[in-house]
DNA sequence: CTGTTAGCGCTTTCAG
DNA sequence: CTGAAAGCGCTAACAG
């Protein structure tokens, strides 16, 4: 009545044990046609519904992955996350969510919760703050469960990885001011120690140096990714006795804090100075002045990542594949950087 | 040794009992000081870590709630989940997401997954065509399994809701246009099953009819919330005999869509025509024509459904509380609407 | 083809 | 204060 049928009662009513209940609705192992139809029936009429704990106590498998953000309310994690769901939910996995908040301890203590909670997989992006705390990643894999990072990875031994190429969208969004004309370009960083930021770095210095522009690092700045965190560092920059002409910025926010800056100085953009982002939020593309960016197909990262933790579950009794997957970034070339009409 | 120390594994270590240990791990009744003390150093010692799905099992209390929502990449949502994980983590619950990509089918699959699972609760904003299936709503009550509608609700009896009241964030929204003295008011709605677009319609209707303005249902158009479709409906306002002075979108897309209209017809916003959208989506202000929008506190919603969610549970054995939360929204006036600087 | 039995890991009476 | 035993709901040998 209570909605609590299980499998004894259905059996009771048949007069025939737990275990035929069991396999018939199974479609197991050999069983008359007649029981088999007769368990279906009765199973429907009494409205049974399989309890999926007693399943995974059983089977030790609970069907639920676990995914760590740093934060759920930001354009990239939750597309990410919508491309895992949407990948795992046909498989029949649940996903769990969790945030760290850039919290060291809060993302120590998801994982301990998770792992309790008997995840069969953890898929993460790792905090600001977690570079060094290699003990729980191990506490994942020394269980066997399956850990893969998407975006912010850690290196470590035997997990597999979904990221875009950083280096490479840095390097195209560099060349693209450079070939609008662009001859001092400075660069809005962040945390150089997660490795999605230093790529981005190294991608366009590389790509400095490749034009053979002059790298100068006192236009290299780290800040966190807010608008006003933009404004204030672009401020400086524009303060200094010989300023740049572009911005090669990690994040879309604090090029947008670079773009009211720049306007707010009463410069022109794109004819004074270029500005490109790094993400592909929303608001660049519905700006007035539409911002540069460089697209890292969340969806698909989401998606691929999913792929990849169905693929380790698949060959789990054999061997133990790493797997580095690398999407590729795609430049989109907006209004902030266009001085010819030609791109 | 391959992390899966069990209660029993301690147990044999000390030559006591599984129970004691289990006494020992809960604090639960009188034990003695000293085996407390002895189980407790080894359970460290050994690793050990409670299997949560064991206990769920035997408690029927999974510690997991499902959210459900139409999609997850959309900021409305993604706060709004943000708000629940925050606020339901110090509770040790853990949130399960699912989307249903307003497909009632999925809708219906979703739930039935999620009770099979045993979540302790399930939170859900309804999909677009969900208005008429009251099939799975009820067999979750059935169960006695607390269910909360927040932001899309449908009305069932004994069901906890949080919303913000749609009715007054679209009469204020459009109090404003018409105090910047716009006389014709046109409405971009949505479907209208659902009690938010029905609400925002009507406050807006409300607003005209207060102020002595004329009501013109033929201004009235109903659309799907994508930008494309705010310019597509525009065009047509525009191209009327008699053209509107001003927009009051129900949602902020459209919104966009409608100022992206404007603006390629060569009129002025605010001069011409007043704009004025729905959701405080993230763009809307970082627009340089600022977008006028009703803030819906996405984030308090989520928390406050989660509080929602612990207090029937806390109650759970007393009597079964319907409580309707109604959050107060939020008016931001912005430039699209601004046509005096005392605003 | 079906019944019996045991066990996943934990808690909780009931005795002692 | 602790041990013995049962049970949450299900599956999987092992017999028959």
């Amino acid at each position: 009545m209570s909605g609590k049928t299980t499998i004894y009662d259905i059996a009771k009513k048949l007069n025939i044990t737990a275990a035929t209940v069991s396999r018939a609705l199974n479609n197991n192992s050999k069983i008359s046609e007649a029981t088999r139809k007769l368990v279906m029936e009765t199973a429907a009429q009494m409205n049974y519904k399989q309890n999926k704990l007693a399943l995974a106590l059983k089977s030790g498998k609970s069907n639920n992955i676990g995914v760590i953000v740093p934060r759920l309310d930001s354009n990239f994690f939750a597309t990410v996350i919508r491309g895992i769901e949407e990948e795992l939910y046909p498989h029949g996995f649940h996903v769990i969510i969790c945030q760290t908040r850039d919290d060291k301890n809060l993302e120590i203590e998801n994982i301990d919760a998770l792992l309790n909670a008997q995840v069969d997989g953890i898929l993460m992006s790792i905090s600001n703050v977690s570079i060094e705390q290699n003990e729980s990643f191990k506490r994942i894999l020394k269980k066997n469960v399956p850990l893969i990072f998407f975006d912010r990875k850690a290196n470590i031994n035997g997990v597999s990885t979904v990221t875009i190429n950083d280096f490479h969208g840095a390097y195209e969004a560099t060349k693209h001011l450079i070939n609008q004309g662009c001859k001092r370009i400075a660069h809005l960083s962040n945390n150089r120690l997660i490795e999605i930021f230093r790529d981005r770095y190294l991608g366009y210095k590389q790509a400095i140096l490749d034009s053979g522009l002059e790298f100068d690092e006192s236009i290299v700045i780290e800040t966190i990714s807010k608008v006003e965190e933009g404004r204030k560092i672009t401020k400086i920059l524009l303060n200094m006795d010989n300023p740049p002409d572009a911005i090669f910025s990690s994040s879309d926010f604090t090029a947008l804090g670079a773009i009211q800056e720049i306007k707010a100085q009463g410069l022109k953009i794109p004819q004074d100075i270029c500005v490109a982002g790094f993400a592909n939020e929303p608001f660049t593309k519905f700006m007035e002045l539409s911002i540069t960016s460089v697209d890292q197909s969340p969806l698909e990262m989401g998606k691929m990542t999913a792929k990849v933790f169905l693929e380790q579950v698949r060959n789990n009794d054999t061997i133990k594949i790493e797997k580095k997957v690398i999407l590729k970034p795609k430049l989109l070339i907006r209004k902030s950087s266009s001085k010819n009409s030609n791109e």
